[in-house]
DNA sequence: TTGTATCTACGATATGCTTCGTATATGTTT
DNA sequence: AAACATATACGAAGCATATCGTAGATACAA
């Protein structure tokens, strides 16, 4: 519930973040070899990217051994809402309700993916029952 | 239904066609002011960025009379789609689940809209029937 | 016609991101 | 010990974006 200067991390930095969450803790060849599976990045370049992050506060690492040992130091939900919110403001003008629906509207979703989301709607009325709506966000 | 090489807009430049979607082609006089309800910005910055739009394709121009009269060039639902698949992929990993759960779980979303998005759902659940499965993009 | 306002064109700057090369330290193998 | 592999640190280049200043054109008012 802390507001904390959180520094949005780019492109790039996601990527990295990406790995960190899924992988946890790693090396910088570690991350390297991840990054590469997807595109051709130098060694150094994710190197100096860690190392960037490591200024910025969005990894944290541990350099007990020669080979330094990175891990993420923003919480994954928490980051992605962050980039959420400027996205839809951004893109959509500030309607949540629209990105979902184009996300949902323009791309192939299961039978399973519906049903969760079903059940996700009907937790959220059932807050919006219990605890009347006060300001809107959503729009 | 063509595949037009479409250069992704930069944020600044975002902005700019959310000006040019909602109130149809303008003059950069008219841009500038509707920015500057948001934020400060020159009259040059936003002429400049006008102008590189134009080279990019982004937006049109009638320079008929000797103001200026700019109107998007792209459709306003395929950019966001783009753009959203853009998001998806580095934001969320290429899940757009992911992405929607978030979207409705962190924000207050009204009965109408939930409403909206369980027609949405129905709908897209009788295309899933008709239409079976062939690849799945989403997750 | 002389100013004044407004417009476009365009160069220049500042900043941030990404990338890599090189130097240097450290550990390992023969 | 010498050679080799691998690590970190750091400077610097290349590029895109955003921003603005200035010059020059054009219309209109006094």
């Amino acid at each position: 519930m802390s507001k904390s200067p959180i520094p949005k991390p780019t492109e790039s930095e996601l990527e990295i973040l990406q790995v960190l969450w899924q992988h946890g803790p790693s090396t910088v060849r570690f991350v390297n070899d991840e990054l590469n599976n997807r595109r051709e990045v130098g060694y150094t370049t994710s190197l100096k990217l860690l190392q960037l992050m490591l200024d910025k506060g969005l990894v944290l690492r541990d350099d007990d051994s020669k080979t330094h040992v990175y891990r993420a130091a923003v919480r994954e939900e928490e980051t992605q809402g962050l980039l959420l919110d400027r996205f839809v403001d951004s893109t959509f003008g500030g309607s949540a309700m629209k990105l979902v629906m184009q996300a949902l509207g323009n791309r192939r979703t299961s039978r399973e993916e519906l049903a969760q989301i079903r059940r996700l709607l009907n937790d959220i009325e059932i807050q919006n029952d219990t605890t009347p709506p006060s300001t809107n966000d959503a729009q």
